[in-house]
DNA sequence: CAAAATGTATTAATGTATTCATACATTATT
DNA sequence: AATAATGTATGAATACATTAATACATTTTG
């Protein structure tokens, strides 16, 4: 699995770890039952402690992204997410508000900020099936 | 200056305060000039030691929301933001990038998203000459 | 059944962030 | 000038987060 961190980037181990899953499977590079590597396995490619790795498949496993079962393995999950339409609703508000706060902050108006999400959305789907 | 902070919620004191100072900018309850209570001032209205505040308002400083004389008191910026249109970029994009991979994750397409940033945009213009 | 591989759980060590206590410097006010 | 108001700076206490060390439980494999 494609993963490369920075020991020293200000944000956690664990959690690059997460958002990097995260946009692998968001990405399809990663489907529905495709096997992760096991937690001593990928601690030893990152060189990193397995609790570190161990800590991110469980919120990623809380997240509904994989899942764990002891003495076998962990693959991603089949199901969406875990969270109900109104739980949803709510995170999503609230990412879109910090987002709206924070460009209004920068000068940067609504168009263009939809402009850039549908560009980046692009760039993103692009990347589909490249990589590996 | 309408302002509640939750003093277990997870996020830092002066986060709240920083993020609450940016909500009434952007939407025009704070507008340039405006003067803003004194350290001291709103510390004893948060119930909070004055550090805490003083580091919020040294945050929206650096941010260029709000500047500071010593002696004098504490003002909204008339500027704009002080970075470049290449820091910008960089920072809405991550933005960006973080909010799709979060909607792909939930199961919301870009569509929605889009509907839902607008919407939040109307009902946050429409609070501007509300409140107070 | 035995061994090896897997995830799980508990506790401790370490580093970082947050808040506070206190003193200082500058400006406005009288 | 004196006083009071303001923001600024420094160091310590505390809390929190992150990572690591170690042992345990389950499943697979032979």
């Amino acid at each position: 699995m494609q993963i490369r961190i920075s020991p020293h980037d200000g944000v956690p181990i664990y959690q690059q770890i997460v958002n990097q899953v995260k946009y692998l499977v968001a990405s399809k590079r990663l489907v529905a039952d495709d096997e992760v590597p096991a937690i001593r396995r990928l601690a030893q490619q990152l060189l990193v402690n397995p609790n570190t790795v161990a800590r991110a498949y469980r919120e990623l496993e809380a997240a509904g992204v994989l899942v764990s079962k002891q003495g076998s393995g962990t693959r991603v999950s089949g199901n969406g997410s875990p969270y109900s339409e109104e739980e949803i609703d709510r995170i999503l508000t609230e990412r879109a508000d910090a987002l709206l706060v924070e460009a209004e902050q920068l000068g940067v108006g609504l168009d263009d900020v939809v402009r850039l999400l549908k560009l980046r959305k692009r760039a993103f789907d692009a990347n589909e099936k490249e990589g590996g």
